[in-house]
RNA sequence: UGGGGCGUCGUCAAGCGGUAAGACACAGGAUUUUGGUUCCUGCAUUCGGAGGUUCGAAUCCUCCCGCCCCAGCCA
């Protein structure tokens, strides 16, 4: 972008015209989540919108609940809410707000609408209203109740508050247009009778107001410039801004919508991801294979990673399903940085430098992050028994294969020049128990004086001196790119793929592991991004958590030559 | 068959009548004590389709096609 200026996204645009038109002189947005589930990657682009706008235009973004229906939602879920958008590195100050804290100011907007005409108290049963709202191609037909008298609908509003009927006997209903090709606007309801406690107002309230009308004047209280929602919220417009116009509020935000995020091999819907967590075919919300902030967090990605992914995704109105691939070259980007490396086999097997002496163990020097020295330097314990992954020698070399075999020279990182002497195998089984290699003194620290090179190196970890770890090795939740395209009765749990999660115990680890503490990142040399469990990981036995693998040219070489 | 939206590279996405940005992915190559990183190079003669307007169209007009959303006392 080095000849024209970063461009914006719509929304953006929209908000700078109106800056220079004077139209506003001062932005200000909201987050507003309901408060029955834990956010996932789509809010985090809705968090980051929000309250980048904010920043980005020097206003302010307003966290608020939107819990107006009290038999799904939670304190629990305020509270991961509220934890996960400061993770992800937003702060919404003091301006905490919960559209129930609104609950009496919306009651006596309620009441200017009848009092206006506008509103009346409904008898219909829920069945009724369905019959009488129409269809998509046909008008629906006014209620039998629609010209009950103000004074009447005054006092059965009245009383739906008092708590003198019981669930589902009367609603409240806007009185716009029941011939409206809008369906929003025939007649919505906006007030409910619902006898719950609400996890905020207690048993308060026996009527609680419908989105549609405690949405727009909760924005409109907080004086929202601009309220940014959904696509699915286009046809709600209409009805958002008949509301503010109605009641002649002294503020009328702009709903502007824009295209939810859709990642492949995962779904983001909360319904959804509450059948993986109920059903238990993940370990709860967190479980690192979620799409949920917290299960992100859990498996290794950073805050910063979240937000350069939500910048290169964009914001437009098209319907789009991002590429995973996009997601995990934001995080490999940021701890490629800022990882420390470390060394730890995964699949362990037994090398033997049968020259060199029984009883040494040296100290040899690794370099915690090449990418960045000042990360310093750290010495890894080396002796005469070490672990190398098994992936790391064959017996009989394909081609390209340039790490150990019968007979072949590698670099053990940091360390010596090995070549492969023997093969021990087990007489039963045939599996390879032993490797016997013979080192060169003259590599140490992994170089040769006489310039001969090697072509592979390989990371390994000293028997004797090793620590012992779980690693969990994450992979996608979904075996379909889109686990949602609809087929013949085909459930979308029925992609779920049965090798997301790999357990490994015992895995020797390089001795400085010990000191990482739990959530911190770090990268095991040659395999990828770890991190330590936050929940399950102890000092005298730790658990890493794979966020993501590294690049592997190697592995796409081989599958190639496969194919 | 009502209404509201949306169709630009494999995936996102700029483009706002002057001759198709960028990112990821992919493919080559260089450098490398991570087959990592980094660095080069390549990757839409064409913008859902067909017409039209214009000196000039992805951008304007017309028609057509495809996809998404709406019939909760959910949000």
């Amino acid at each position: 972008m080095s000849n024209h200026e970063a461009s914006y996204d719509f929304i953006r645009e929209i908000i700078a015209d109106d800056l220079k038109s004077g139209k506003h002189s001062f932005i200000k947005t909201r987050f507003p989540p309901e408060p029955n589930g834990y956010l996932h990657i789509g809010h985090a682009k809705s968090i980051c919108l929000n309250f980048g706008i904010a920043l980005h235009f020097n206003g302010l973004c307003n966290l608020r609940f939107d819990d107006t229906n009290p038999s799904k939602e939670d304190v629990e879920y305020v509270e991961s809410i509220k934890e996960d958008v400061r993770w992800l590195g937003f702060d919404w100050d003091d301006r905490e707000y919960y559209a129930s804290d609104y609950f009496d100011q919306l009651f006596e907007f309620a009441v200017q609408l009848v009092r206006k005409g506008k509103a009346y108290v409904c008898s219909l049963s829920q069945e009724q209203i369905r019959e009488y709202r129409g269809t998509l191609t046909e008008p629906g037909r006014n209620s039998p109740y629609r010209d009950r008298s103000i004074e009447e609908n005054l006092d059965l509003f009245q009383k739906m508050k008092a708590g003198v009927f019981k669930d589902g006997e009367h609603v409240l209903r806007a009185k716009i247009d029941m011939a409206s090709p809008n369906m929003n606007m025939r007649d919505p309801t906006i007030y409910r009778i619902k006898h719950v406690a609400h996890h905020r107002t207690g048993d308060k309230w026996s009527i609680y107001p419908m989105y549609d009308f405690t949405h727009c004047l909760s924005d409109a209280l907080e004086k929202i410039t601009h309220s940014i929602c959904t696509l699915e919220f286009e046809n709600n417009r209409p009805l958002y801004d008949w509301v503010l116009d109605t009641l002649e509020t002294d503020c009328h935000p702009q709903q502007i919508e824009f295209a939810r995020l859709n990642l492949n091999y995962t779904v983001l819907s909360k319904r959804r991801l509450i059948q993986l967590v109920e059903g238990g075919h993940v370990s709860g919300w967190d479980d690192p294979r979620m799409p949920t902030l917290s299960g992100i967090k859990r498996r290794g990605y950073t805050p910063e990673s979240i937000r350069n992914f939500c910048d290169r995704i964009g914001v437009s109105k098209r319907d789009s399903i991002v590429d995973m691939e996009l997601l995990e070259f934001s995080v490999r980007e940021d701890l490629n940085r800022h990882a420390p490396r470390f060394m730890a086999v995964l699949n362990p097997v037994k090398v033997v430098i049968v020259n060199y002496p029984e009883n040494l163990t040296e100290e040899l020097e690794a370099v915690n992050n090449p990418e960045d020295a000042s990360m310093g330097k750290r010495k890894v314990p080396f002796s005469r028994e070490l672990y190398i992954d098994r992936d790391d020698f064959r017996e009989t070399p394909p081609k390209k294969f340039f790490r150990l075999s019968p007979g072949r020279e590698v670099r053990l990182r940091y360390a010596y020049y090995i070549t492969c002497r023997e093969v021990i195998k087990d007489k039963d089984t045939g599996e390879i128990i032993e490797i016997r290699c013979i080192y060169d003194p003259e590599t140490r620290g992994g170089w040769s004086k006489d310039g001969r090179k090697v072509k592979g190196t390989i990371h390994w970890v000293c028997a004797s001196q090793c620590l012992r770890a779980q690693v969990r090795l994450y992979d996608r939740l979904f075996t379909a790119s889109n686990p949602l395209e609809k087929k013949d009765g085909v459930d979308f749990k029925d992609y779920l793929n049965p090798n997301s999660l790999e357990v490994l115990d015992d895995c020797p680890i390089e001795p400085g592991l010990k000191d990482l503490s739990p959530g911190s990142n770090c990268q095991f040399e040659r395999q990828g991004y770890f991190c330590v469990d936050i929940k399950d990981s102890r000092p005298e036995y730790p658990v890493f958590n794979r966020t993501v693998t590294l690049r592997d040219t190697w592995a796409k070489i081989e599958r190639r030559g496969k194919k």
